[in-house]
Order: C-alpha cells, then structure tokens, then sequence
DNA sequence: AGTCAGCGAGTTTTT
DNA sequence: CTCGCTGACT
C-alpha cells in the first residue's frame, strides 16, 4: 500500500505525476528513493501494469535497494517491474537479439583487463610504437568516442587528415574486430550495440517501446550521451519518462557523463513538468549548511537551497595533522571515542579521494582491532586466480574467447609455452577461426608437432569440462571439478607459501560465492553467473547488517548514508586532486571535485569530521600540501577548528593496546584483501549444530585453527563432510 | 620453458 | 612505492 501521507507537497506531487515527461530535481537526502518507489506503487494501484514499468538506477545496489523497497511497498505484481542498471538492462536486450547483429547470444563481457589485454595485441599486431600509444590512451580515446555513439568508420572519417587519430581510428577498427571474433563485447559495446541494435531495427525497438511504457531514471545526473540516446529510443513512443537527479551530485564526467542531459532536460522534452524536492531529511543543519557553503561557490547550476527540519547538530570538526600517518590514527581514535556516545562501527565510514589513501587507514584499524570493510581498491574478480578459473567458465561458455584460452592454456603450468601459442595464433588469425578450434585441430598444424601432445591434454580437458556442464551438473559441482581436474588448487597447496594460502582462501570465496548464486537465482545458469561476475561490483554485495567501519572512496559513498562521517585528506592536490589543477578546462574541473565534496558531506546524518595532513607520502616521496579550498569554503560559525592539540592526547590517553587474538595482523594491503575477516566471533565448537547457506544444517565435527582463519569442518545432513574457513562460510549457530 | 634480477615508468574517480 | 617489461641465465 503505498503511504500518501508520509509524503510532503512535493513528494506528494511527484508520486501523482505518472504520465508524461516529469523531472524530479531532487536534493542530497530529500527522500529520492522514497518518491520512486511510491511512484512505482501508486502506478501499480492506478492501474497501470507492472510489466510494462522499468525503473533504471546506476549501480546494481541501487537497483537492489529498489527492488526491495518495490516489493515492500507493492506486494502483489511487483515482481513484473524492471528495476535494471543500464548495463544489466542492455545485456538482457542483447542476449535475446544480439543474433540480429550477427553475434552469439553466448557473448562474454569483457572487463578493463581484458580490455587491456585485446589492446596489448593490437597495438603489437599493428607494430605501432607503445610509447607513443600507450593501451591505457587508446582505450580511453576509444571509450569516448563509443559514449558518443561513434562507430569506428565514423570515427576515421572524422579523423580527416590528423595522422594520429588516423592511427587511432585503425586501432579502434582493429580493437572491434578482435573483440567480434572473440565474440565479446566491452562495457561500452553493451550500451552501443543496444542502440545500434534499436536503429537498425526499428520493430526491434517498437516492442521494447511497448514493453516498457513507463520508464523511471534514477541519478540522472551521471548519464551519458549514449544513455541519453538509449532513454529517448525507449521514451520516444509513449513519452512517460520520469528523470531524477540532482546537478550538484554529477561526479562522472570523467566517464563522460555529461551533465547537460538533466540542465536541459526541459528543451528535450517539451511540457515537461518539473518538481523539486528541496526537503532534506537525512543531514543536521549544521552538515546542510556546510554543504551549501561549500557548493555555492559553482557556477552554472540549478540554484536550490537544500533545507531541514531537523536541529542544528553538532558543529563540523576540522584537524590538521602533521602526517598522513598521524591522520590515521588520530582518526581511528576519534572512532573508538565515538563508540563512548553510543556509536557503533557501522555508522562510520572515512572517505578519501583515492583509494591508495585506504592502506594507511587499514593498518591502524587493524592494529587497533577495530573491525572493518573496505569497498572497492582492486575488485575481487580482478585477481588473478579468481581471473583464471572464471577464464575457465569463460572458455566453457563461449569457445570464442581467445583470450580466456590464452589465459588458462598454461596455468597451472602444462608445459605450453609462449612460442607454441603464438604459432597457434597465428594458425588461427590465417583460417579465421577461433584460437580453441585451432588447438582442437592440433594435428593439422605442422609447426606443432612437438607440442601437440600437450596441447591435446588441455582440449581434452575443456571437451569433459564442456560434457558435464552439458548433462546438466550444478555449478558448484563444475566449478570443484575444475579445481581437481586443472590441478589449480593442488598447485597452490603445494607452493604453501602465505600467498597461495590467501589465493586458496580467494578460492574459497568464489566458490561460496558461486553457491549463493546457485542458490539465489530463479534460473541459474552459467551465462547467469558469468554476467553477474561481470556486471556486479564489489560495492553492490555490501551486506548492510554488520558491524563494520567503512573505507571507501567519495564515489562509491555516492547513494550512502552513514550517522558519522569522516573526510580525510583534505589536502590541495589531494582534494582537489593535484590532476585538475594542469588539466586544460581547470575551472571545471575544480567544479566537479568540488561537488564530489557536497557528495561527501551530505552523506553524513549526524557528525562530520574532516581532516587535513601537512605532510604525506605519496608514492615515494615527501610532499607538503596546503588545506584543501573546500575547507574555507565552509561557513567559520559552524566548524570547530581542532588543530594540533591531538599530539598530546595521544601521549596521555592513548587507548590501551587492544589485545590482539585471533587478528589478522597481517599487512593489509598484502594481495589487497578488500575485506580482512577475522574469525574472532566464532560462537560455536565442535558438536554444535550450524547452518550454512548453501548446504543446510549440519553438525561441526571439527574445528582447527589454521594461521589467521580456522578451518571448520560440518557434517551436513544433506551433503555430508564439508571443510570450510570460517570467515568465509557464514555459518550460522543453531 | 621457466625464473629472476634490474630497470623504467606511472599512478583519480568506475558501470 | 609498485607494477610490468626485458633480457640473461638455468
């Protein structure tokens, strides 16, 4: 039942709107979600059908977040609603009509790495001079011109007589047609082809227009030109679209998002109707206020004043400290004195510019047994042998993926080297076939004679791989035999080392992680699982309900909320960040880091604190930083200025040193852990009954502790001994 | 084929 | 500081 009376004039406004063009300006914290989601509800009861709303959110949290607030709120029908990220939403298109482009619907989902890979033999095949173009400039030329709609013969002919994006288009050619023959597409290809996809086939796009007669966008701030143009395909038959955002949160145009999308909103859409929601329910007066000093120092936005009901608050607090070193600590201590006003370690969370700022904080935290989570750094799928045995789901999947192949042809080591890969390549650039058939025809390539052997293991290897996904085995059944068949997981049992022990752990994960998908899903299946791995970052499976401090970046804080907040390294050339100042449109830029800061302190519900280093490490070497603008930007009444004061606390009140058990003292950053888990809070032992959530109920015969982890072993009921780590399992005393 | 030392280069933010 | 590449050696 959806709750009109909850809502105020406006939210009331917006919720009642249902047909037409509608633009929802809505402020940090004015109850964004809330109004989308009753809006959804009220269609629903006005009698329009659910399966003909689709409401499109940035992340795959939020689109969680609105799916399950949809539910709540709906009840009956509601399952029929497409909550999507743009990204999950083209994928899903493109696996029913991606044929009609001459691709398999089986395509793989390349990501930055992969990217990076095809680029590498690309640059290599065209003998180009890496130096001059390097991967990472390609790609991101390249990225640009796909968020614009801009093919690669468009491309060239745009190019006219500038040598060097002549050379550039060649690669973008090049780049397209390894990846075709790979029968993958990159991020950008997903929203690209779906377009494309639309223009070519104009029935195509009628029954998708049919299909989703209400469209809802959520952060429309972010979108670009290429979500733009996919928006209006969609919106342009029936015209019942309804865009929410907020200028002063767009943060991504570095990825192109182009902020004009929501400024002239209005033009594109002729009648449109405009609400503001200027209401702020989440932030004390004192943070609002902060926020607002802050932002309206930016030209060129849609003025509004964000307002509360609420009281003044706390002041906002601001420390310079001398080092980053000292920053940390220092910070980690004001958490442990919040935990005093009644705090928990779930309400805070340190945001930073960058992520390499992250290490520093782990460290301290860890040291004093502080518990904690760390979001984003380097992706859990991007290590390397979770890389390596998705490759190998990869390779079962799509035979075309030549670069899984090569991936996984010799790891672990089969005794193929990179001279019979390369012959093999070529082998298959010449016949136009993927590089697996090629291998498969081993024989028929005479260079290989020597190798042929070796090669035939490993075809051999993929064909059973392929048979039992085929006869119908379950994914984790799959996913074990390739650990025993590969020997992947002996090889590292072997090495013993601390490392592989991590990566054995990693392992671990991915396998729970391939169980909850199998568990989770309607209809699970190894597409399924390839494209959530591929479309679902580490952000999005953040588990609300435990008690953990976050670090994490401005960014990824965007959407978030949290009682206590602490910005750091509010440093010039940190925040704002030392690139902006020597980037040709220097003014905006500064604009958008500044908005980044309006996005950092209108997270925060009820405390601010923001600190500053006079001097820090940054890679390698000492540099002293002024006080970041933003700071002065901030009306003087309401900040308290602690300065140096700290240095004589730590002498005298320093905390005891918490007892370390069972911690992972491990260095944090050592293989990038994005979560150190410890298995302190193990409330059961042997013979205990526990539950897991794959496996069900079983009893604990045995529990060892191995290193920082223990290893637990469950005699469940349906599936018999099973040995786990603990941090891992998640298992749950009954 | 595989390993390892040594050197040079590059580091914002991410679906 | 840390990655990634190169080239020499086992």
């Amino acid at each position: 039942m959806i709750q009109l009376d909850t809502l105020n004039d406006m939210q009331k406004e917006a919720v009642l709107s249902t047909e037409g063009p509608l633009l929802i300006l809505a402020g940090a914290g004015s109850g964004k979600t809330r109004v989308i989601t009753n809006r959804i509800a009220y269609m629903i009861e006005d009698g329009i059908n659910p399966y003909h709303i689709l409401a499109i959110t940035f992340t795959n949290k939020a689109a969680a977040e609105m799916r399950s607030r949809v539910d709540n709120i709906v009840g009956f029908g509601s399952e029929s609603v497409w909550v999507s990220t743009f990204h999950s939403l083209c994928v899903r298109i493109l696996r029913r009509e991606i044929e009609l482009l001459d691709y398999d619907t089986h395509f793989t989902i390349y990501d930055a790495d992969d990217q990076k890979s095809v680029m590498k033999q690309v640059v290599k095949r065209m003998n180009l001079d890496n130096k001059m173009y390097p991967e990472r400039t390609l790609l991101n030329e390249i990225s640009k011109a796909k968020e614009q709609f801009i093919s690669a013969s468009a491309y060239a002919k745009e190019a006219g007589t500038d040598f060097r994006r002549q050379q550039i288009a060649k690669v973008y050619e090049e780049y397209q047609r390894q990846l075709k023959s790979s029968n993958a597409l990159d991020f950008d290809d997903l929203l690209f082809k779906t377009v494309e996809l639309f223009q070519f086939y104009p029935d195509v796009l009628e029954r998708y227009q049919e299909r989703f007669q209400y469209l809802m966008v959520d952060e429309y701030q972010d979108t670009n030109h290429i979500q733009f143009l996919l928006i209006r395909q969609l919106a342009q038959k029936y015209k019942n679209l309804c865009v929410v955002g907020d200028d002063d949160q767009s943060i991504y145009r570095f990825r192109g998002a182009n902020i004009y999308n929501i400024l002239n909103f209005e033009e594109e859409y002729p009648d449109t109707k405009v609400i503001r929601l200027e209401q702020n329910y989440r932030s004390t007066g004192n943070i609002l206020k902060a926020a607002n000093g802050v932002i309206h120092n930016n030209k060129g936005r849609k003025d509004k004043a964000l307002w509360t009901g609420q009281g003044e608050g706390e002041k906002v607090v601001f420390h310079q400290y001398d080092s980053d070193y000292q920053e940390a600590e220092q910070t980690v201590w004001n958490i442990r004195k919040l935990l005093e006003d009644g705090i928990s370690y779930g309400d805070v969370a340190v945001l930073y510019r960058t992520n390499a700022q992250s290490r520093m904080f782990e460290e301290r935290l860890i040291l004093a047994n502080v518990p904690y989570k760390l979001v984003g750094g380097v992706n859990f799928y991007a290590r390397k042998e979770i890389k390596d045995l998705i490759c190998y789901l990869k390779v079962i999947e799509n035979g075309s993926d030549d670069l899984c192949v090569q991936r996984i042809i010799n790891v672990p080591k089969r005794g193929i080297g990179a001279a019979s890969i390369e012959k093999a390549a070529l082998f298959a650039y010449q016949n136009q076939m993927p590089l697996l058939d090629a291998l498969f025809h081993v024989e028929e390539i005479p260079s290989l004679a020597r190798a042929a052997t070796k090669i035939k293991g490993f075809t051999r290897l993929v064909e059973e791989l392929r048979e039992e996904l085929s006869s119908g085995e379950p994914l984790t059944i799959l996913f074990q035999s390739i650990l025993d068949t590969t020997g992947y997981l002996e090889e590292l049992e072997l090495e013993g080392t601390p490392e592989a022990e991590a990566r054995i752990e990693n392992i671990e994960e991915l396998k729970n992680k391939i169980a909850q998908y199998e568990d989770s899903a309607e209809e699970p299946s190894l597409s399924g699982l390839l494209e959530e791995i591929a479309l679902v970052a580490d952000i999005d499976s953040m588990s609300e309900d435990d008690d953990k401090v976050v670090l994490m970046t401005l960014h990824s804080a965007k959407g978030l909320e949290f009682p206590c907040v602490f910005m750091v390294g509010l440093e010039e050339g940190v925040f704002p960040s030392g690139m902006v100042m020597y980037s040709e449109n220097v003014e905006e830029e500064i604009e958008e880091e500044r908005r980044l800061c309006y996005v950092g302190i209108t997270r925060a519900k009820k405390r601010l604190f923001l600190s500053a280093a006079r001097q820090r490490m940054t890679r390698g070497n000492l540099q002293m930083n002024a006080i970041s603008r933003f700071v002065s930007e901030i009306p003087d009444e309401i900040i308290t200025v602690a300065g140096n004061a700290v240095k004589r606390d730590m002498e005298t009140k320093r905390p005891v040193k918490p007892q370390i058990s069972n911690v992972y003292t491990a260095k944090p950053s050592y293989g990038k852990e994005f979560v150190v888990t410890r298995a302190t809070d193990i409330d059961y032992g042997v013979g205990d009954r526990v539950r897991h959530i794959k496996f069900g109920e079983g009893e604990v015969t045995a529990l060892v502790s191995g290193g920082r982890d223990y290893e637990v072993t469950v005699n469940f009921d349906r599936v018999g001994i099973k040995k786990m780590f603990a941090s891992f399992a998640k298992l749950q005393k009954i």
